[in-house]
Order: structure tokens, then sequence, then C-alpha cells
DNA sequence: GCTACATCCTCTAGTAGCTAGAGGTTCAAG
DNA sequence: CTTGAACCTCTAGCTACTAGAGGATGTAGC
């Protein structure tokens, strides 16, 4: 029914990311014509969409994988699909607590720059010097801010 | 002065990376002992908490490469060092933004479900179907979300 | 001087989630 | 029948590290 660029129009998906989704095992590898190029029907259109939704509200691939594996059995508890949204949803409050902290450090550090010489830079003084920053911010961040 | 596992307790970055920076030329090639170990200065260590600083605050790299070129020139206009760090606040916001979006969208979805089966399950209804969506968040969004 | 053992060395490969490019085949329109 | 877009596979690259193998060196205690 579908070409693969004709789901990746349709999808916001784009190409070599569904090749990558179906490497991965996320999505399950479609039919081939007799040219040996992949045919979609509207169940992976529907995965799929599934899927870039989910990436937008940051899930990872992996949280991604559990949640399809779990809607694909529609009787069971939702107990373990709301877990995993809440997880997110904990992480993404995480993040956001770190990224003020960040903003509100860097915004002072640029203000209080008067934009003379390199030598009396005052973001250039912040930075070389911890002890000049109002937060501990070295404790409210981690090396891992991803997303 | 101090070796390399010194350095990384006054500094608190990690050996491996020490030897990462070092690698990519963030940090230059230190002196060696006799055995071939790495001998440090203060003035790699100030370099050091310069870096470990600047990533705290999110400062990417290749834009803490240029942070120290600048600021190895004393006497220059510090508007290129300014620029920077606008630069990176500019993008800490356009971050806060887009979290902050998600964050409600995640939290709608977390509230609404009932917790019943996964056939009624509205976090697996909102996943699939993007229309159950307030905002375009796919509008907001973008695929990097970086840091 | 010797023995542990911590610390150091280099090198390679792995992480997340793609993206880009090479080099070649197939499809659809005219 | 030709042209050009879209497809194919495969490999390598991106950020900023982290982990591990396999071995050398440094240091403390006896």
């Amino acid at each position: 029914m579908l070409s693969i660029g004709k789901l990746s129009e349709l999808t916001g998906v784009k190409v070599p990311t569904i090749r990558y989704y179906e490497q991965i095992g996320l999505l399950p590898k479609p039919e081939r014509n007799e040219g040996g190029q992949r045919i979609y029907n509207n169940t992976s259109r529907e995965r799929l969409n599934f899927i870039r939704h989910a990436r937008e509200l940051g899930f990872p691939l992996d949280d991604i994988r559990e949640l399809l594996a779990l809607s694909d059995d529609p009787d069971q508890s939702c107990d373990a699909i709301d877990a995993i949204a809440k997880r997110q949803l904990a992480e993404v409050e995480h993040r956001l607590v770190r990224l003020k902290a960040l903003h509100k450090e860097l915004e002072r550090m640029i203000v209080q720059c008067t934009c003379g010489t390199v030598q009396t830079c005052r973001v250039i003084q912040v930075l070389g010097d911890h002890g000049l920053c109002v937060a501990d911010h070295q404790k409210i961040m981690s090396h891992d801010m991803g997303q």
C-alpha cells in the first residue's frame, strides 16, 4: 500500500529513521515488492505514529518498545504503562529544575558583564572561578541532561 | 606536581575525561615523568576548572574551546565571549520552553488515565492519536533537545 | 629488596538516536 | 527508452563521554 517515502510523509518520520527503527526491532520487518522495496500498511502507519508521538514526548526508545509491547495486550491492567509515563514525567521535571538553575546562573553571569576587554570580562571570571556563583549548581547538575 | 588522579580529585573531572579532553585538544599535552605518567601544574588545574564549570553551564565543547582561546588574549574586546554566552542562554531558554510544553502534555495525559486496562488506557490512546493533544507540540519540539 | 596493590598507560568499542554519504538498483513519467 | 526520483545496503559520523582489556608503574609495608 505505502512506500517508505509515502509513510515518511504521512507520519513525519524521516526515511532513514524508519529504516533505523526497523533495524533495531522497533518496527516489524515489512513486506517487499518484487524489486525488494518495502511496502507498508496502515498498521505500520499507526505504530509509527505512536512511536513518533512518544518520541516527541521525550520517551526513550527502550521505553517505547515496552509501551508498544504492553499496548498489544489490551486486557491487561495499565499499571505498567502508567509507571513508565510517570517515570518520564519525573525525568522531565528533574530536567526542568536543572535547566532553570542553569538558566539563572547564565543570566546572572551575562548581566554582570560590562563588555569591556577580555581581562575584565565577567563571563570569563565566573567560568574560571566557581566561587563566584550563587548556587551550588554542580550539585544540582549532573553529567547527563539528555534530551 | 599533580598526578592525573590528584587533578581529577581536585577538579571533580574524572580521569578518563581528562585524558579525553587532552585527546581532542581541549587540554594541552602535559609533561610526563620518567615512567611516562602525566604530570600537571596549577595552570592545567585552572584550565580544567574552567572547562568543568562551562560544561556545568551547558556549553558545548566547541564553544568552550573558543572561550579558552579568547580568554588567552586578555586585551581584546569581550564581545565574542559575550556572544557565545548569549547564544548559550538563548539555547537554554529555547530548551526550557520546549521542556515546559512537554511537561504539560505528559502531565495532562497521566492525569486523565483512570488506570483500568490497557484497552482504555488514556496514555496509550494519547500516544496513538496526536489529535488528542492540546498543543501542537510537534511544532514546538525539535528532534534535538540535547543536553 | 620484595610483595601487594593502587594507580597509571594505551587502545578499542560502546552509549542514544539518529544523520550523511557511497555506490548501486528499481520505479514511474514522458 | 530514457531520465531522474526514489529506493536499496552498508559504513561511518555526530556529542561527550564511559567501560573494559591488557599491561606498566608507583608506593607502602615488611
